[in-house]
DNA sequence: TTCCTGCTTGTAAACGTTTTCCCGCATCTG
DNA sequence: CAGATGCGGGAAAACGTTTACAAGCAGGAA
C-alpha cells in the first residue's frame, strides 16, 4: 500500500507486483521462478503470464543476499591483452552463462598491489568460486579464499589445499613434439624464450623445455635461454639479446605465442629470415598463429578445454562435498606445424655439400 | 546473541562483529566505513581498528539492494576476442576501478539472441551505467534501460535519447589522413574493406572513407568496396575475393588492424608483396599492428580515450540531473605511417621509365 | 541555573528476495 | 462416514547493509 501511494511516477516492478496481478502470494512467485516442481501448474502459468506482462526481472542482489549464493565466478587473469585470455576469457563466459553463472573478471597486469585489489574485489562480491589464471597468489589472499568456503582452480602448478584444484596442463607433451620436429629437421642448437618465470606455469614450460632437449639427447646451452615476460616487446626484446651472442641457435621456441610474434618482428627488423635463418614454434596456438608472416609452428593447448574444466571443477566444488563428480583436469597440448619451422641452414649447407662429397668419391 | 550460539564453528564477520568488537553501534561502523566525515575520529580509529583485526569485508550484495546502487559499469562488446576490445576493457577496467566501479562484461558475438541476453544480464545485476562498444541494440531493450534510469554510453551512432550519450568518434579526420597519404604517394585506385555493415559505426567509416575519396578528386570503384566483418578470416575472405577481380587496387584501406592482417595474410598466400604490390592501411592501431610484418600503417584511435569518457559520461549521467559536469565525448583520430604504405607499383614504373625517357631526349 | 541549539551516536525500518514452517484442503483408507 | 495422510500454498523470518529519525549530550546564551 505504502508503495502504490508514494510511487505513482515511476512503477517499479518487484515481486510483490507479480505476485498480485497472478493473484499468488510471493512465495509462489519465488518457487515458480526457481521451478520448484510442486507448484501448480495453474498458478505457474499464472505466474509466467504476470512475468510477461509486467517485465519483471528477479533482483539478483536480494536473491544473492538471502540465498547466499552470488551466481558470480571470478576469472583472475595476468593480462587481459595478451590475445590468449580474451580466447579464454570467451569460453568461460560462454560456459559460465550456460550454466546460469557471471563472470567478473578482472587482471592483474603482474602487479602485486592489483592482485590483492583483485582479490579483494572477488571477495567483496561474493563470488561463488574462483578461477585463477596467473600466478601465485599470496598465501594469506588464498587462506581468505578457503576461510570463506570458496573453491579456487589454478592453471599454475600450486600447493594443494582444500577447495582449490589445479587445472593439470600437460606443457611437456606439446613440447617434446615441438623439439623432436626441429630434431628431426636436423636442428642441434635450440633456444628457448620464457615467459616471466616468477609465474609458474611459464617456469613449467622452460622446465619442460628443458627436460625435453635432454630426453632428445641434444646439450642446451644456457646463454640461449632467456626470460621473455610473455609479451610482444619481450619476445622482441629477448631476440634482440640473443642475436647480440656470439653464436646462434638455429631455432627457437617460445614460451607463448606473444612472445614468438615478437621474436619475428625482431627478425624482421635485423633482414633475417623464418625459418630459413631461425625456425621458430611458438605456444598456445591462439586464433593469430595461423596469421603470423609466415604462419606460426606453435603448441595447441585448447583453451576450449581449459575453459569448460575451469568452470566444471568450480561448480562441482561447490556441491556438498559428499557427491564429488571428481571431473578430469588434464590438459592436452599437441604441436601445429605451420611455416615458421623448417631445416636450419648449416643443414641445406650439408645438403648441398652431400652430392659433391658423393661425387668425390665416384 | 543466537549467531553466536549456532555458529561457533564458522565465525563470519558482519557489520555486527565489526560493532561489538569495536564497541559502537553498527551505524557508526556503517558511517566510518563510508567516510562520513561527521565521525568522532576516536571511534573511527577504534572501528578500523576492529576492521583490520577481523579482516571484514562489508558484503556489495547488501549495500547495493539497500543502496539501489550496485556499483556495476556494464559493458558490452561486440567481440572479445578482437584484440581492440581486450585494450579498451583493460582501460575501462582501471578507470572504473579508480572510480570505485566494477564492471561487468558481455560479448555478443553480433548474434541476435546474446544480445539480448546481455542486457538481461545487466538489467537483472542492477548496474548502475552501460557502455555499448557494439551495434544497435533493439529498441526495446534500450527502452529498459531508459525506464530504469540506467545511462547508456554508444560508441556507434545512435538515435538520442535521455540518459544516453555517444562518444563521437573523428572517424573522418583519420581516415582523410589515410587516403590523403595514398595520393600522396600516387595511388588513384584504392580499394576499401569494410566491417559488417549493420554495425554503424563500420557504416561510418565506410561513409567517412567515400566521402574523403570525393574530396580528394578520387573516383571510386564500387567493386573495391568489400564488406568484411571485421575478423582476420573477413579480411583475408575479402582479399581473396579482391584478388578474384579483373582489375586490381593498388592500395586497400580496411575498417579495422584485424581485416587488415588478413589481407596480408591472403596477400602473402597469393605469394603478393606489400608495399611493393598492395599498400594497406589499417584502422584502431592495436598493439600488434606494430608488429606485423611490414608494420602497419594504421589510424589511430585512442582506446584511453575512448574507455575514460565512456565512464566519464556514464558517472556523469548518474549525478543528479541539476550540475552535469556535461563532460566532452570527441574522440581523435590521426594515421600512424609505417611500413605497409608505398609507391604504387605503376608509379614504380614511371619512375624506372622517367631516366629512360630523358636519355632518349638528349 | 535553565533552556535552546547543534552535533554525534544509536535504534529501527527499509531493500527484494529465498526459505522455513504451518495451515488448510483434498484424497485415501478403515 | 470419519479420521489420517500428504501435498501445495501462504505468512513471516532472515540475509547484511544504509539511512531516516530520535535521542543524548555538551556548550553557549539568557
Amino acid at each position: 500500500m505504502k508503495r502504490s501511494l508514494k510511487n505513482t511516477a515511476s512503477p517499479k516492478i518487484d515481486i510483490r507486483g507479480v505476485a498480485a496481478r497472478a493473484r499468488v502470494s510471493i512465495a509462489t512467485v519465488s518457487r515458480t521462478m526457481n521451478h520448484v516442481p510442486s507448484v501448480d501448474p495453474l498458478l505457474a502459468a499464472r505466474v509466467w503470464k504476470a512475468v510477461a506482462d509486467l517485465n519483471y526481472l528477479p533482483n539478483t542482489q536480494a536473491r544473492a543476499l538471502v540465498s547466499g549464493k552470488s551466481k558470480l565466478l571470478g576469472l583472475i587473469v595476468s593480462e587481459i591483452t595478451n590475445p590468449f585470455f580474451p580466447e579464454l576469457i570467451q569460453e568461460f563466459e560462454q560456459v559460465a552463462v550456460e550454466r546460469g553463472y557471471e563472470i567478473l573478471i578482472a587482471s592483474t597486469n603482474y602487479e602485486r598491489s592489483k592482485m590483492e585489489m583483485c582479490a579483494r574485489r572477488m571477495l567483496e562480491r561474493k563470488v561463488d568460486g574462483v578461477a585463477i589464471m596467473t600466478f601465485g597468489f599470496e598465501d594469506f589472499l588464498l587462506d581468505r579464499f578457503a576461510s570463506d568456503d570458496i573453491p579456487v582452480v589454478f592453471i599454475d602448478p600450486a600447493p594443494s589445499r582444500p577447495l582449490s584444484s589445479v587445472l593439470a596442463v600437460d606443457y611437456r607433451a606439446g613440447i617434446y613434439e615441438g623439439v623432436q620436429h626441429l630434431a628431426v629437421l636436423g636442428h642441434r642448437k635450440i633456444g628457448f624464450i620464457s615467459g616471466p618465470l616468477r609465474l609458474r606455469s611459464a617456469e613449467a614450460r622452460k622446465a619442460a623445455f628443458l627436460d625435453c632437449l635432454r630426453c632428445t639427447g641434444i646439450s642446451a646451452n644456457a646463454s640461449w635461454v632467456i626470460e621473455g615476460d610473455h609479451t610482444l616487446d619481450g619476445g622482441r626484446d629477448a631476440m634482440q639479446k640473443l642475436l647480440s651472442l656470439p653464436v646462434w641457435p638455429t631455432a627457437i621456441m617460445c614460451s607463448n605465442d606473444m612472445t614468438a610474434i615478437g621474436v619475428q618482428h625482431a627478425l624482421f627488423e635485423a633482414h633475417l629470415k623464418v625459418p630459413e635463418d631461425f625456425s621458430l614454434i611458438g605456444f598456445d596456438d591462439i586464433h593469430l598463429a595461423e596469421y603470423t608472416i609466415p604462419p606460426l609452428t606453435t603448441v595447441r593447448m585448447s583453451c576450449k578445454d581449459l575453459a569448460q574444466k575451469a568452470v566444471d571443477i568450480l561448480l562441482s566444488n561447490l556441491q556438498d562435498a559428499t557427491d564429488k563428480p571428481e571431473v578430469a583436469n588434464k590438459i592436452n597440448t599437441r604441436l601445429i606445424v605451420r611455416q615458421t619451422s623448417g631445416l636450419p641452414k648449416d643443414a641445406l649447407l650439408d645438403l648441398i655439400q652431400q652430392p659433391l662429397r658423393e661425387k668425390d668419391n665416384l
